[in-house]
DNA sequence: GTGCCACTTCAACCGCGCTTGAGGTCAAGG
DNA sequence: CCTTGACCTCAAGCGCGGTTGAAGTGGCAC
């Protein structure tokens, strides 16, 4: 697995090549290597892409991914505000699970009462 | 509180107007009575708003949050579907909690390791 | 009456996050 | 050699979730 062209990177976490062009354009991926004009990826990549599809599955837009990638990316030390923005994004990421919290509550009263209809239901 | 304008129903749940026409337009909010030709709202629409507005930050897609609201408005015993609807909507929520603590344990893996870059990080 | 502001409709526009299509290249298999 | 298929670039398009702007109306204060 030293070498994956951008389909097989693609097939590894489920996204689309266009996807991965997509993300490189945006600043979100390095312009790997090339053989014969073709992307070539290693390991590295594939961990910095997992890492990318998690932020983006667990609701970080695409600015903020990069954001917090460029600062990681930063030399250490040169000034990096890194550990205020994961502190940020920790934030964040918790007040989402607050409101999917909430819904939920929500949700499980509504399975629980048996009034019929939302605007009248006296749980809510 | 008995009738709301269309501006004071925004304020109360930090919305605009337009996203409130637009939130009637898609079909989540009925369209309510008129005075003048202006829209005039009741404690049952608040309500009905709240609930849309709580589900959207909650991550729900509009077209959810509109079959939610359509089998919920449904006859009851009509053939709703309204518990397996709700029941999966739990799944997804689940499903997205799941994700946010999973980017979380990133997070916070990435603040205590001290490697330099995301794609060479031990722990992740 | 005359501002003035919030409201009305309708259509057009926006940013996001990709996808799709046109038109071309490269490498492998038959 | 020829086809097949994955790749390339670049521009355009799409679905979502609203916002914005134009053109007009309602109702209140002065």
């Amino acid at each position: 697995m030293a070498e994956l062209s951008i389909g097989e990177l693609a097939a590894r976490v489920r996204l689309r090549p266009s996807a991965i062009r997509y993300y490189e354009a945006a600043g979100l991926l390095p312009p790997p290597a090339r053989r014969g004009g073709r992307r070539r990826y290693d390991g590295a990549s594939l961990r910095r892409l997992s890492f990318i599809v998690q932020a983006r599955r667990a609701g970080l837009t695409i600015a903020k991914v990069r954001r917090w990638l460029a600062a990681w990316d930063a030399p250490p030390g040169a000034g990096s505000p890194l550990r205020d923005i994961l502190a940020a994004e920790l934030a964040t990421l918790d007040a989402r699970s607050v409101e999917i919290e909430r819904q939920r509550a929500r949700v499980a009263t509504l399975l629980d009462c048996r009034c019929t209809s939302i605007a009248d239901c006296p749980s809510l």
